[in-house]
DNA sequence: GATGAATGAGTATTCATTCAT
DNA sequence: CATGAATGAATACTCATTCAT
């Protein structure tokens, strides 16, 4: 007889959010978003079309939903706020949980790299990002940067302490960024192959022989 | 006043083709495949929409059309019809031919990672290619495979007659496997980026100098 | 913590329809009837969509509820069950009623607007009116035309009687219609405008000298 | 074979655009912008939906062609553009025009009054108007206003003008005011009848009476 | 070859209304 | 009484494709 509880409202609402992100996600990243349509994912989140606009204001803002998400769950899977100073089994920590949440996350990074192909996009996300980390200035915080920027500038120190040990020749700079391109690589192989491959494995280890 | 010659005709269907084509690639990688209309390639070719559909079956057509002829230039711009043979110096060419590539037809790699994203087409496109290539065994010839499978027989035996003078835990696949990773990376990073990068000349050197 | 008595709920429930009915108001006149969403309705008086449902029911039982309340409203201020016959001072009092109410209800006679606008509504409510008034026959008490050809009786029978006293080219019936149009003129004029204005105090004065 | 010419293709266009925008002019009138959908329209005027967006951006963009079309419509009815001098007889003239567009278009000015019912719309449209023609000063030519402004320009200067053979209480602001609240009580009872009506020209003869 | 008017199936989005709690 | 999640029919709008000229 009684309405329910704000607090019931609250979890179903964030109960039936959570689905449809979900479930939009893994349309998203097998049809793409333009070929994904709203009718697709509240057929297969076992809902009404009409529902899905009570939690978003429409396919975009899903879209962004959906991406904000998992950027922030990345970025607490990394727990950042540390002291910003990395040790070398950390080093090889971080990038073993990278492989990590490439594997699990296969979906979003799907969709990322779709987000990323639309030039207006793209420049807003990652041009600012690999600047930042190779500048030594202090850390330009904008909203958008900040959580890969923080990422790569705990990287570049790593590159520039070993820099005071190795042999004359070492350009931290060069190897910052060779380290980059190896784990982009290594990144679009794994979200573009299917199954798990034993080869993924022999090349992490080899990455981190080579980088740590 | 005199008609033209069947040759004639022949000529301005080739171009009037190759300018619907190319104007599409670039639509199509600015604004993605399917947010791209063929009202908008008509309009940017200087034609109607109808005068396309004489030179295409349709949308879908003309993307692999596109995706086929780019391929193919691809291919011929490595000469791939050679002994098979790949000495130091020509290793060398090649790596600096793709970043050339990369930068001449970056429109085309953005449509073809759209393209590879499907999951569907990946598939049928990438899978057996490193396969074949690691395998001695006598090539497995399909039309689509051919092309890249062929050129990654000839970096496997690159890499495996490196193994005849190098130290024992040199591991020709590992390697092999590596370097295409790395390659992988340049060409996402290359092409995610729209500005030339002098990074990028430096990480390349420093490619070759570790694979060469 | 006693419960309520049911005249007490009573009362609840005539405050709370008012209130719905005067927010539902407000909104129609300002967005129009189509443009208001009964979810901006029930936002606005701080209720839930379902209990609007409770007291109404429907969109459209609520638009008719609002209209027939406020056209009985403005019966009650004029007070019409009175003898029928009309003074000079009484018309001049009339007139004057009439434009406060113009002012007071202005939200009112934009809905009113609106109904009236759409062709089917209009006809069964203004059409009969004026026809009866001019009429000397006994009065055709439908539902509807009671209230207004009620009050154009009264005001026919006022001109009529001017007739006696007045020169030969007199016509009371184009008097009447004369007098109509002008209210009209008035009445539009007012609703459409926001602020108040100087000028149409001075327009009053002057019908009321034309006409009285 | 060959194409149509240009001609031809603007002679079409041309034509199907007409068809439509009086075919959603009725519409509009009878049932109301919002309650119009484009399907009624597209049916009753005997084209896909389709087609419909090939000659309107939308349905608003629509309602715009239409109420623009309708006011140049009336301002050449007029031929404004005259010396500026009204003489007597030309002012029943205007009157008399007046009226005949107010039949013809009726379907447009009930068009016009829901629009004008849309708060922000009206003010844009409406307030300056009256305004402009009260004051003395250059006319300040804004593109809204002009179109309505210079009519009402020479109907103050028509006024002013009486001021100076008439008896001391003329009052030409009252006078030129009282004129047009009248002529609008004229037009909205004339939009909101269906039939003709044998009154509405006694009435018209009145008004001139009293004006002239 | 060439044009662009015309189509219609498909898509995102809205909103009155219902109903379990 | 009261709530707001849920529905689904309706609506504006898009776009690949066809076709008469």
């Amino acid at each position: 007889m009684s309405p329910r509880s704000p607090e019931q409202y609250e979890e179903i609402r964030g109960e039936k959010k959570s689905l449809i992100m979900q479930v939009a996600l893994e349309e998203f990243a097998e049809k793409g978003f333009h070929a994904t349509t709203i009718n697709s994912i509240s057929k297969r989140a076992g809902i009404s079309k009409g529902l899905l606009y009570n939690y978003f204001k429409g396919k975009d803002d899903l879209l962004s939903e959906i991406v904000l998400k998992y950027i922030y769950e990345i970025y607490d899977y990394f727990d950042v706020n540390r002291d910003g100073h990395l040790s070398e089994d950390e080093f090889e920590f971080f990038i073993r949980k990278m492989a990590l949440i490439l594997k699990e996350k296969r979906d979003f990074w799907r969709l990322m790299i779709q987000v990323l192909l639309q030039n207006e996009v793209r420049e807003q996300f990652f041009s600012s990002v690999t600047r930042n980390a190779n500048e030594d200035g202090p850390q330009d915080s904008h909203k958008n940067d900040f959580l890969i920027s923080r990422i790569m500038k705990i990287f570049s120190d790593y590159f520039e302490r070993k820099n005071d040990r190795r042999e004359p020749g070492y350009d931290p700079e060069l190897e910052l960024n060779m380290f980059i391109l190896t784990m982009k690589g290594f990144a679009f192989s794994y979200i573009f192959t299917d199954r798990d491959d034993l080869r993924f494995e022999k090349c992490l280890n080899n990455i981190i022989d080579l980088y740590k």
